[in-house]
DNA sequence: ATCACGGTTTGATGCTCGTCAAACAATAGG
DNA sequence: CCTATTGTTTGACGAGCATCAAACCGTGAT
């Protein structure tokens, strides 16, 4: 029923060097390339290869992807979805993301 | 008398988690943002903010950034010439330098 | 109220990394 | 040849990080 944002930088205190940190893991990398399409998506991760990772080291790459700014995640019943937070990064970062999707995907 | 090119990963061999990795630190960063003009640049790093680190410990970030694929480093004598491998990135990922330059600098 | 589900938090462990210090290597100059 | 210069390499140390496991917490269903 509280069904609200975790809590996230503002745009204004994204750092490049904190993101760039965030994107240089192996797992994390594979998390952005499936929030780089910039829509909504749960936290089943099937079908990634991430299924030898335990939960909360999922919960902790996802932690450490929010608090960089990369990603927004919103709380609904049980259940969290993230998104890429693309208008906010391409204001502090104009063509990063594009950048990052051209490199990663097709 | 050698002056030669120290160790690098070839274009194709450069990949996009390794460079993330290396950007992901301040002091690396710093260095970043010197050589994103393209040129070639000395060791010398004073007027950067650099000074309290040991020689050793600069020689290091160097070191990174080069086998992670982003600058390129020849030996002249007994000084080392590095520059950024911006056709190289461009080809491998296009516009992230771009990108880069406008997120640092002015 | 009780239970199951989705995800977080905490603690512990091992590995990686940033830093310094000292030794080393190669080169230019006397 | 000797010395100074420029930067690398090695070793050591501490901090940080990725991972797992177990406990915990809010929510929805029974």
């Amino acid at each position: 029923m509280v069904d609200g944002w975790l809590p996230q930088p503002a745009t204004e205190e994204i750092e490049l060097v904190k993101v760039m940190h965030a994107l240089g893991d192996p797992v994390r990398m594979q998390l952005l390339s499936v929030f780089l399409d910039g829509k909504e998506h749960g936290c089943d991760l099937s079908g990634l290869g991430l299924d030898h990772l335990h939960k909360s080291t999922v919960s902790h790459h996802m932690r450490v992807l929010r608090e960089a700014g990369v990603t927004a995640t919103r709380t609904v019943g049980r259940n969290r979805l993230v998104q890429l937070r693309k208008a906010d990064l391409d204001t502090r970062f104009p063509g990063l993301t594009d950048a990052l999707l051209t490199a990663m995907g097709r």
